[in-house]
DNA sequence: CCCTTACGATACGGTGGCGTTCCGCAATAG
DNA sequence: CTATTGCGGAACGCCACCGTATCGTAAGGG
């Protein structure tokens, strides 16, 4: 937005010393890291600057303030974090997808900072929402998948709604506030207890199978 | 602690005007009020003391600072939240005490600063586990205790790890990240997808019986 | 009654982050 | 080579909160 207005400025000038790309790389990572060990709170642009071992003035001829430096940080972010696309059954491989999720929480720098941003969401929800659609939705549409493909080998009933098989899945590893605002809130409780007393398996094959 | 102290010093010296009771209260409602609207980062001895209508030297002559009073305000809050004892069959009684756990998390005061609290979890983890001990183990005590009445009823299986169970129901409500550090982060992704698909039900009344 | 303490209000210096601006030097385009 | 821009570093005034102190007033206890 902002960034692209400077960006356009800056190409029609294309005098004088360009900027340093590694100063860019610099600052994302670092705005990364204090993000991940400092939490929000201390999420400053000096604290960043000082991480990067760059100048103040790096950082604001880049981004209009702290905001948009952490909006940037958060876009990088998405690579950052495993996708959990993987061969193997559809069992294996939705345990995979659920070990994506829940792993990187606690254990790398990108989850680290989700949380951080999760937690920050109490106070800021529309940043939630912009990380819910970026980085949650896709990965309950992949753990969707994998069910729906549970469903025609036959190890998932037919008659469940798979919205919510994902909603209990995922459910231990993120506080239902976190959809506060989006449509799986409304999920009654009553439904989740059928589901996890009733199960979803239609026999005993896949606790067999299970390890 | 230092307050007990305070306290006794004042008891020996009970001379002039006694301390308004109704300050007390004042300050503990402005403190909730403040944690839950405003949150943690913004919870200044300042802004309670404003909120509070209430002298910045009232406060400070009950506590030490901005920690205490947080501590303070969070010891009442205790109280603020329903515990889920009802009558009624042990389902009824499963559906209420996990109503009790989410409902309140986003529409009732005691619930909105508990979120504040598991929020800042990610930066001052000692508070988190204190808050663990007061607030979330009870509640997942009442839950155990409902479902080893299941067992006997023989709604539940027998052989499973009710634990286990209890987090796979609370776990569509909080995030895993709020037990790190705790026993219960150790819980097998592969147990809980294991008991989502399998289900804990012994047959079909449950799913029958069920909304 | 009067001594003591609490009260709300206000002011104080200290601190830390903010956003801006300047410096002297480095790097690149023309 | 020279003009132009970016660089790190440092300083600027601003503001919010800290913890403390000091008002004049209010409210009890001995």
């Amino acid at each position: 937005m902002t960034a692209a207005r400077v960006e356009s400025a800056r190409a029609e000038a294309a005098r004088g010393r360009p900027r340093s790309t590694e100063v860019d790389r610099a600052i994302t990572e670092a705005a990364l890291d204090v993000l991940a060990e400092q939490g929000i709170a201390a999420f400053s642009v000096e604290a960043v600057a000082q991480r990067a071992g760059v100048g103040k003035a790096a950082i604001y001829r880049r981004f209009s303030g702290r905001d948009e430096v952490l909006a940037a940080a958060l876009d990088h972010l998405r690579d950052d974090l495993p996708t959990g696309s993987v061969s193997g059954s559809a069992r294996d491989r939705l345990e995979v997808a659920l070990e994506h999720i829940r792993t990187p929480m606690t254990q790398t720098r990108g989850g680290r900072v989700m949380a951080q941003v999760i937690s920050a969401g109490a106070q800021h929800p529309d940043f939630l929402a912009t990380f819910y659609e970026r980085v949650f939705a896709p990965r309950r549409r992949i753990l969707k998948d994998i069910l729906e493909a549970g469903v025609d080998e036959g190890w998932v009933d037919p008659d469940a709604d798979l919205d919510t098989v994902v909603t209990l899945l995922v459910g231990p590893m993120i506080f239902l506030k976190v959809w506060h605002g989006t449509p799986l809130a409304t999920t009654p409780t009553s439904q989740i207890i059928d589901l996890a007393l009733g199960g979803v398996g239609v026999s005993d094959r896949v606790r067999a199978s299970g390890s």
